[in-house]
RNA sequence: GGUCGCGUAGCUCAGCUGGAUAGAGCAUCUGCCUUCUAAGCAGACGGUCACAGGUUCGAAUCCUGUCGCGAUCACCA
């Protein structure tokens, strides 16, 4: 980043010297592979400027790099390009600066506005999915890649623990439960509750049908089943503050949430705060009145209250019932204060949420805008893509979720017939091949997931293994085991060794030009809110070590410095690996 | 129907603020473990970048239209 903004300058120099022109801007991209260079300028984009033949002007402003830039050793122009030959010298400062650092890549200057991440956000009346693990994984690397790139950041979540879908669970659990509880049922309390949401399900179906029977249209069935209208009443009790049905719910939800933090733990995730929709369901109504008074909302004639966003390209869309009953909305923009509150350095705030939402946060953040608040112009919503199965989308009350407890315990125990058939680890003790394994398909889950663009939806083959091999997880913490491998077999000591006057390997050189777009990346992720970058970044840079490691001698070096140098390279690689998969969440082994 | 998103190798994905001959992995096929961990390396095979126009010196990338897939358009959340 430095060398392109130097040379940036200096080719705007170039231009200004032999052609009296002024550029704006200078292109650059990498250099194919198949010419000799580091980096290339392109020439085309200047043509508006500087008339002439693009290889003739290559060849000038080649000439005047080489001229006034000791670290520009040569340069060839190929048509419109002007490819660059970098000296070793800058490469060995550059690896000199960043070779002692724990932290490489990560920006220093920190933001003194914050920024709240929301994710997760579950339901409590179901066990937690696939489709959750991959908005907690999107939404803790985001979390952790903003804190990177220099912001202040909270992490948070809303649980939806009220409404009619817990009510259901309780209403089942009373009627066929027989007081059964997560320990009598040795269960976890989210499975369990989740249990008698499929149970109430089941009850309703078989409802629905024998009414119909009995001649009922379908459409009467389905709406005066009998548990349907003792579940609606029981969620009235519930807001009337009914004791007994408030005591359940707790029980119940309390249940739900041991069982929830069970799987946060184990996916390796966690929360600087939580919301509770019960607790923030009212909020809002103010900013209602307050938005009517200064006209953001109009009233109808039934008393229900609106936002026109025609004038936007969108509708009309509801802020509060008729009944002065809050909606989704309502609740949405009294949390968004009520955060702002909780937070007062918080600047803005990322909302990590499926895509068929997208309609739902545009209005919200119009709104915010429109009642005046200054952070609503930094509101995000980190929109990804559902995760389907070939079966099409996932159905708790079918049966048809890839349950997230599940899908790590497989995961594990794919890593286990993996590495027991290598055979690599027979001293270590059943407890540290245990976590090991654990930390390994945890890495190939994670990375699966997070490797592909957030706003791109998945396809989940629960036939097909996610892969060990390849552009994948632990394929790169192996990579990384190996380097600590060769790092306990050095005896080179590391510490303030200056490395100087080495002809690079084209191997290491490569390492090094890679190793040199860590810091961007970081940066790029952060803006782009895609932990999918630092995913194929790290996957790039792997590749060059491996190829590096299997064509280059590390500990066999001609002599002590090329050696030393090597073993420094492995470190820093090993450092930026482990760096990288921390923005992940995913963890490194040190052997595997 | 309106709006939004997506469409790249058999499969899974990069590349998208326009730049050289479109890149990886999996799968298939060749080589490489008496040398630092073969979950690896080196190579082969594989493409009308959905389709049609347009802008440009130059388009997978930007614009328009068409087709296909998905989401959304509730006094549900």
């Amino acid at each position: 980043m430095e060398l392109q903004k130097t040379l940036e300058f200096q080719v705007k120099e170039a231009v200004k010297s032999i052609f009296n022109a002024e550029l704006e801007s200078v292109e650059f991209q990498a250099t194919r592979k198949e010419f000799p260079g580091d980096i290339t300028v392109v020439i085309f984009p200047m043509l508006r400027i500087v008339k002439g033949n693009p290889a003739v002007i290559g060849e000038q402003i080649g000439q005047y790099l080489v001229d006034k830039m000791p670290l520009v050793e040569k340069f060839n122009v190929v048509k419109g390009f002007l490819n660059i030959e970098i000296s070793d010298d800058y490469y060995l400062q550059f690896f000199n600066g960043i070779k002692d650092l724990k932290d490489y890549g990560f920006s220093h200057n920190i933001d003194k506005k914050a920024i709240i991440v929301e994710y997760s956000s579950p339901n409590t009346n179901k066990p937690l999915h696939l489709g959750h693990v991959r908005n907690v994984l999107l939404g803790y690397s985001v979390a952790e890649i903003l804190k990177a790139s220099g912001k202040k950041v909270y992490k948070t979540q809303i649980i939806n623990d009220r409404g009619i879908h817990i009510c259901k669970s309780m209403l089942a659990w009373l009627r066929f439960g027989n007081c059964e509880t997560p320990r009598s049922a040795g269960l976890k309390g989210d499975k369990l509750v989740g249990n008698y949401y499929v149970a109430f399900d089941k009850a309703y179906k078989a409802e629905v049908t024998e009414m119909m029977r009995e001649g009922v249209s379908e459409e009467e069935a389905k709406k005066n089943a009998p548990i349907l209208l003792e579940a609606q009443d029981m969620l009235r009790r519930w807001e009337a503050g009914d004791n007994e049905v408030v005591a359940l719910w707790r029980k119940m939800n309390a249940w739900v949430y041991e069982g929830f933090e069970e799987t946060y733990k184990n996916i390796g995730v966690d929360f600087d705060k939580y919301y509770y929709e019960s607790d923030t369901y009212l909020l809002g109504k103010e900013f209602i009145a307050e938005g009517l008074k200064t006209g953001v909302f109009f009233t109808k004639d039934d008393g229900s209250v609106w936002c026109d966003l025609t004038d936007e390209g969108l509708d009309e869309k509801i802020v509060l019932r008729s009944d002065g009953t809050a909606v989704y909305m309502t609740q949405d923009i009294g949390t968004a204060v009520q955060r702002l509150k909780d937070y007062p350095d918080v600047g803005g705030m990322v909302y990590t949420v499926g895509n068929e939402q997208d309609y739902h946060f545009k209005v919200l953040f119009l709104i915010l805008k429109k009642l005046g608040f200054e952070w609503a112009k930094n509101l995000f919503h980190l929109s990804y893509g559902m995760v389907d199965l070939p079966s099409g989308k996932m159905k708790s009350r079918e049966g048809t979720v890839v349950d997230a407890d599940d899908l790590i315990e497989e995961m594990a125990t794919t890593a286990e017939e993996i590495s027991e058939n290598l055979g690599k680890l027979d001293d270590y003790t059943e407890a540290e091949k245990q976590l090991l394994y654990k930390t390994i398909g945890l890495g190939a889950l994670k990375y699966f997931i997070l490797k592909v663009d957030p706003k791109k939806r998945i396809l989940f083959d629960p036939k097909e293994s996610i892969d060990f091999q390849g552009n994948t997880g632990p394929f790169i913490q192996y990579t990384y085991a190996r380097i600590q491998s060769i790092l306990r077999k050095s005896d080179i000591d590391l510490t303030d060794t200056v490395i100087k006057g080495l002809k690079l390997h084209e191997k290491e050189k490569q390492l090094l030009k890679q190793l040199e777009q860590f810091p961007e990346v970081v940066q790029n992720s952060a803006s782009q809110y895609s932990p999918a970058l630092i995913a194929n970044y790290t996957y790039e840079l792997v590749k060059d070590f491996n190829s590096f490691y299997q064509n280059v001698s590390i500990l066999g070096a001609d002599n002590k410095e090329e050696k030393s140098f090597r073993v420094l390279l492995c470190k820093v690689v090993g450092q930026t690996i482990k760096n990288a998969f921390g923005l992940l969440g995913i963890e490194v082994p040190s052997r595997m």
